[in-house]
RNA sequence: GGGCGCGUAGCUCAGCGGUAGAGCGCUCGCUUCACACGCGAGAGGUCGCUGGUUCGAACCCAGCCGCGCCCACCA
């Protein structure tokens, strides 16, 4: 090692991960490693396409442990000598996007209407500008190994092309048509949202009984309303058909009051004879069900709130220019008035909000484009029934199938500037659908952009060229591995699957992995708008990238969970305990001038080292192929602390101290596969020890991953090594007990049947005895000898206390071997085992006296 | 209204048919020549409740009590 980085070594006591991580990760993307050739086939490459934040904002707690997730299997992939991409972009997200670009507009007293929808746009251009670049660089400053140098944008020019290309083929094919229908009106965005973008909520409010008047007899019909202001727009009372009360009335009239219409009365299964008095107002314009109802009926249908969520002039003089809270409120008064108001009560139902804009929905008819879905849906059903596309954990299957077997037509019109221009062009009558401009003059183009789901959802070829056949696109198309929140499971990960069948000719990825959802420290949903975020990159600069990956790889589970500071710091002390182990070695081990490994060693303790280092190796191999990362990491910590540090270090040093030449070569391969194995998960930390290791011969980002050697592998070794440490934690903690000081050294008479280990003695500060003597207290096999420094109270406390609970353990023990139904029907190596456990108490209750 | 999941040590979570585990926190002791972001030793659980299956249940089954999420067009 040059004088220079021993000395650095030397002095570093502490893992600095704000020194070293820009440094090392600019070295990364020196040597190019992230950005891989066209090469290979899909089937023999590993790639995986981000998940894309939007460009609204920040980097949050979710996209850093799905970076994490992905850049562990990237990373391990990548060292496996895979050709690997993972290819990272943004989202445009139109409506989120649109907000608050249009909310700093406001700030500053403007709005997009006066500003035109080309300056409008290209302000929301220059904001995407400003936060593509700082989510790039958060992806950087937590380690993430994407290729910066294919970067997409979902509405870059190629990109845009894919998108209309779709559309139109879609087109062609008959699923998309534009048709008058009702959708979701978000009046806060003033768009159609999806059924997907819909949130519903409890809430309370007044259920209104109005009596409406019968034509001709002196009879009323009550119907219930908690939206009184709609009966502006009612064209129909319905009963059901089965519902005797109301048999001689169906075909009849009744008038509706305040508007004076006279409004048929029909009969229709949907109406429930349970529900107040069976009868419903039907208001076609207003009412999601009252729609269906009204198109079964052929009813009118009358629209009395426009999109901007005020009263139109079909609702009235008195009512026109009103809020809808505001008609609500004329509405009842009036009602009231002319004493048809015949009951009011509170009324808990749930009511559709827009999950962007918060707003209540407001169903309206409205004139959007739909694409039907069932043909898209089938085969995607297939594939994911046939595990082409496997979902994990397994429950989320199901889900997504008995989400897909119910699909319905989904509304991809929105009424807003940012995002992909519909392709479809307009002329007197005549409808252009095409990629391109039509030829001719007079043309005007539809003023409407797609859902962001819609360009969203064939992300993972667009992304590589697609429609053009690309060298990326046969390279890395089929992509290996989705890591995604559930929320977006039918949003995206649903549609991508469809899509991907559809036009790329292939699903788009192997496995889907369903992740956790980390919520705040007391177990609410982290949100900027509560205040309860975490801030990744506070977290980072706090502990480092290393620290962060850990922890939120180590906190994932199957289940929600509450992020833990905890388990961040537990990253943070492994990351400084490799540092110090490594220095350690490092700083001691003779160079054996040449990288070899270990021939089969002589001594136990290495071999059981390396016997444990290969168990680590396949047991997290195995773990990170199940995508179980949590108890990956904590077989990583594991290993390092307990096996590596505090016993293998321990054991070794005096030889390492020596210059024993067999000791070192064992350290040094144990080092080089340690480092390699946690790279994926924690790389800075790794990367840098490794720039000190006398094997090196390049990054350690592109050094073989270690595959588990299985011939050393030694269970019985590792069993018989468990044994000598059981005995020195027995030893230590009887000292402990018997008030013993630390720096004494205990005279002992090692047990005679069969040799102790040196290194029970030596850690345990416990020496062989030179001559018998008469030992006051035996430990696992060892007669301790008298000394002054032995506490007799303390001991005789810790033996009545000791004696308490060996002879609970053996009443259970002997009660279960005296239950013939035990001895007979266990198997018998529960029973033997049993056994052996009865007579270890036996004799440890005999040690005691 | 359907569906899914969760209730295990003070906290956050593993375990999911054969002696209750981890990390943090807590107690005691250590400036032991890698690391106090450390080392050693401990204390601490009737595994939500009630029944059932089993030689044996935190783990399987049924019911109940709490909590969370997803889907759903009863005004």
């Amino acid at each position: 090692m040059e004088p220079e980085a021993r000395k650095k070594l030397e002095e570093t006591t502490r893992w600095d991960p704000a020194e070293a991580e820009s440094r090392i990760f600019a070295g990364w993307l020196d040597g190019g490693y992230f950005h891989p050739e066209a090469t290979g086939t899909a089937e023999e490459n590993y790639s995986v396409s981000i998940p894309p934040p939007n460009v609204t904002g920040v980097l949050h707690m979710g996209h850093a442990l799905n970076g994490s997730m992905q850049d562990a299997l990237v990373r391990m992939n990548r060292m496996a000598g895979r050709n690997t991409l993972w290819l990272l972009g943004t989202d445009h997200a139109g409506i989120a996007t649109q907000a608050v670009v249009e909310k700093g507009l406001r700030e500053e007293g403007r709005d997009r209407h006066e500003m035109g929808r080309d300056a409008f746009i290209e302000r929301v251009w220059e904001w995407k500008e400003l936060y593509g670049a700082r989510i790039r660089d958060q992806y950087q400053r937590l380690g993430a190994s994407c290729d910066y140098e294919r970067e997409r944008f979902t509405l870059d020019e190629g990109y845009a092309r894919a998108v209309r290309r779709v559309f139109v083929s879609l087109f062609e094919k008959g699923y998309i048509y534009r048709d008058n229908y009702m959708v979701n009106w978000d009046p806060g965005s003033r768009s159609a949202i999806s059924d997907l973008e819909v949130e519903n909520r409890e809430e309370t409010d007044t259920l209104y009984s109005i009596d409406y008047p019968v034509e001709g007899v002196d009879r009323v019909l009550t119907v219930a309303t908690v939206r009184p202001e709609t009966m502006l727009a009612d064209t129909a009372v319905a009963v059901n058909p089965a519902d005797e009360r109301y048999a001689d009335l169906v075909g009849q009239h009744c008038i509706l009051p305040l508007v004076g219409r006279r409004i048929p009365i029909i009969a229709d299964e949907h109406v429930d004879v349970e529900f107040g008095t069976g009868a419903l107002k039907i208001t076609p314009g207003h009412d999601v069900n009252d729609f269906e109802i009204g198109r079964r009926h052929g009813l009118e249908e009358i629209t009395v709130i426009g999109e901007d969520g005020r009263m139109n002039a079909e609702a009235g003089e008195a009512y026109e220019g009103l809020t809808v809270a505001e008609a609500q409120e004329a509405v009842v008064e009036a009602l009231r008035q002319e004493g048809v108001l015949s009951a009011e009560e509170p009324y808990t139902h749930s009511v559709p909000f827009s999950h962007r804009s918060g707003e209540r929905i407001e169903p309206l008819i409205s004139l959007q484009w739909f694409c039907r879905m069932d043909e898209l849906a089938a085969p995607a059903i297939e594939a994911v029934e046939q595990d082409r596309v496997k979902i994990t954990p397994e429950q989320w299957k199901r889900v997504y199938l008995d989400w897909m077997n119910e699909i319905r037509p989904w509304c991809v019109s929105r009424q807003l500037w940012w995002g992909h221009r519909i392709p479809v062009w307009y002329r007197g009558d005549e409808v252009y659908v095409g990629e391109s401009d039509p030829e001719g003059e007079g043309w005007v183009q539809d003023e409407d952009v797609l859902d962001t789901w819609f360009s969203s959802a064939i992300w993972p070829f667009a992304t590589l060229g697609w429609p053009d056949d690309t060298p990326d696109l046969r390279a890395f198309y089929p992509t290996d591995f989705l890591t995604t929140a559930r929320e977006i499971l039918f949003l995206w990960v649903a549609r991508m699957i469809m899509t991907g069948i559809e036009f790329a000719g292939d699903v788009p990825f192997d496995d889907v992995y369903v992740h956790s959802v980390i919520q705040a420290r007391d177990g609410r949903r982290m949100s900027k708008s509560l205040g309860t975020g975490i801030d990744p990159l506070e977290e980072i600069d706090r502990h480092g990238a290393d620290a962060l990956r850990f922890g939120l790889l180590a906190m994932s589970s199957t289940q929600d969970v509450r992020y833990s500071d905890a388990k961040v710091q537990q990253g943070r002390d492994l990351a400084n305990k490799l540092w110090n182990a490594s220095r350690l070695i490092l700083l001691n081990a003779s160079d054996p001038g040449e990288r070899v490994p270990p021939a089969e060693p002589a001594l136990p303790e290495d071999r059981w080292i390396l016997s444990r280092l290969e168990s680590t190796i396949a047991e997290v191999t195995e773990l990170l192929d199940r995508y179980d990362f949590s108890h990956a990491a904590q077989a990583l910590y594991g290993f390092v602390f307990a096996d590596l540090c505090d016993w293998y270090l321990e054991i070794v040093k005096p030889r390492l101290y020596d210059g024993d030449q067999a000791a070192s070569t064992v350290l040094l391969w144990t080092l080089e596969r340690t480092l390699a194995l946690v790279h994926p998960v924690m790389p800075f930390v790794t990367e840098e020890i490794w720039s000190y290791h006398p094997y090196r011969d390049g990054q350690l980002v592109i050094h073989p991953f270690p595959e588990a050697i299985g011939d050393r592998i030694d269970p019985g070794l590792e069993a018989e090594f468990g044994r000598a440490i059981e005995l020195t934690r027995q030893l230590r903690g009887w000292r402990d007990q018997a008030g013993v000081p630390p720096r004494v050294i205990l005279s002992a008479v090692p047990p005679g049947d069969e040799p102790v280990p040196e290194f029970v003695g030596r850690l345990s500060r416990v020496e062989q005895a030179e001559s018998g003597g008469d030992p006051i207290a035996t430990v696992s096999g060892f007669g301790i000898l008298a000394s002054g420094e032995i506490d007799e109270e303390a001991l005789r406390e810790r033996l009545s206390q000791r004696r308490t609970k060996l002879e609970a353990e053996l009443a259970k023990v002997a009660g279960k071997l005296g239950n013939a139904g035990f001895v007979e029907n266990a198997p018998p190596e529960v029973v033997a085992e049993e056994r052996e456990r009865e007579a270890e108490i036996r004799a440890e209750l005999a040690e005691l006296g």
